[in-house]
DNA sequence: CCCATATTCTATAGTTCTTTAGAATATGGG
DNA sequence: CCCATATTCTAAAGAACTATAGAATATGGG
């Protein structure tokens, strides 16, 4: 065992990096970074056993990474403060800057096309106000209404092969779901190029928005 | 074992977490933000036994965190790039947001006054031109000579008590060392005090300096 | 007060990581 | 070509972590 001076200093940073070596806890906080969630949603949204869902976010909670309520026999987890949301994603992007095999996986998962041609949230922003685009938000409806990039539109993945004749076809669809990592929004950009419109995936999805200080709308939005 | 989808891209994430889970391969990667070592060198430096030393640095470079190169029989280390520094610095800033043992264990190896009194690099930054500071960098010589804050004089820790008739007292003395966690520039900064100097170290070093994207100055420069 | 539900605690088997000894490799000098 | 030096590879013991079963706790309702 090492003892170096400075030992008890690095054993306090490796905690940190501990608590970020377990796939199952990154997932987690990935999902907490959407909102607020019981133990038993996260379980079932992560698909994460929930002995282990809640083992883990013990360690979680050790590390300060997350703080939980309870609400009568509920308890609700959600990140320690925004603070965990931009370490995350710094933390994503410094991986994926330097592991093949992130980008090959991450690829493998959502396709190449939603990865390639994804919009910047840098770029979208600077288009917000362009009429020759239409944001649209896949989301659950009440995902939508909690928080959403300024003027999307929230067009469910489920409704969106029903509500097609609500978009139009001379602008391009920028579609975008919650989590960096999530596959919702490359569908929805699949469907719509399947029956002819023009459409990209918004990189990061909503969490990296949210984590590049980007605001965000409430309330509901009518369709364009 | 766990195996939601995203298993493949979070395990991937986690290879990040994982390698900075351990106190030995940070103190490692601190040592390395100095400059360009060799095994042995970092061994030394980092007071970490030499096998023990060249297996971690092992993990270091399959996660693509720090590069090698031989020169005749030596092999010598550093970091992949900047950004590996500027990460670095994320991560001991985030920890120390959130554990408070981090910053008792830090206030403990450094002194209170140390952390407490620390100039800030943005204050320093700013008070450059100011004739009412004196800034002498305490590292050895040749370190000074590699790069150092514009304007820095060399003073090494060791020659300081036979030289403080070179330093002026009416101004305040800023004093720095090399890594985030050194305790060169605490014990300068106690020795000027104990000789009646007004002096406080540079918070987080040359290392926080130059992660927060400051530039640096080559070659020597003469006492003031 | 007892019960059902949600979550956590305790204990443990299995796995992975750390450390280090000893053997192996690579380089430059004689 | 052989040797000395610096480093890495291989192997193995010990420590730490993950996942999960089973028991325990906490809450609100009847």
């Amino acid at each position: 065992m090492a003892e170096f001076p400075e030992e008890p200093i690095y054993r306090q940073l490796a905690r940190i990096g501990r608590t970020l070596a377990s796939p199952v806890r990154l997932r987690l906080l990935d999902v907490l970074d959407q909102g607020e969630r019981t133990v038993e949603q996260l379980s079932e949204e992560a698909d994460i056993p929930l002995k282990n869902t809640s083992a883990q976010l013990q360690q979680l909670r050790a590390a300060h990474l997350v703080t939980s309520r309870r609400a009568g026999t509920r308890v609700y987890y959600r990140l320690a403060d925004e603070r965990v949301s931009r370490f995350l994603g710094e933390l994503q992007d410094f991986a994926a800057e330097r592991l093949a095999d992130l980008r090959e996986a991450v690829s493998e998962h959502l396709g190449e096309v939603a990865v390639l041609e994804a919009v910047t949230a840098d770029e979208l922003a600077a288009r917000l106000d362009d009429p020759g685009i239409v944001i649209v938000d896949v989301r659950p409806a009440a995902d939508h209404a909690r928080g959403h990039v300024p003027g999307a539109v929230s067009v469910p993945l489920a409704e969106l092969r029903d509500r097609l004749d609500e978009l139009p076809r001379d602008v391009e669809i920028v579609a975008y779901c919650g989590g960096p990592y999530c596959v919702v929004s490359p569908q929805a950009v699949r469907l719509l190029r399947d029956h002819g419109f023009s459409a990209r995936p918004l990189a990061g999805g909503l969490a990296r928005w949210r984590r590049a200080g980007r605001g965000l709308r409430t309330g509901s939005a009518t369709a364009p």
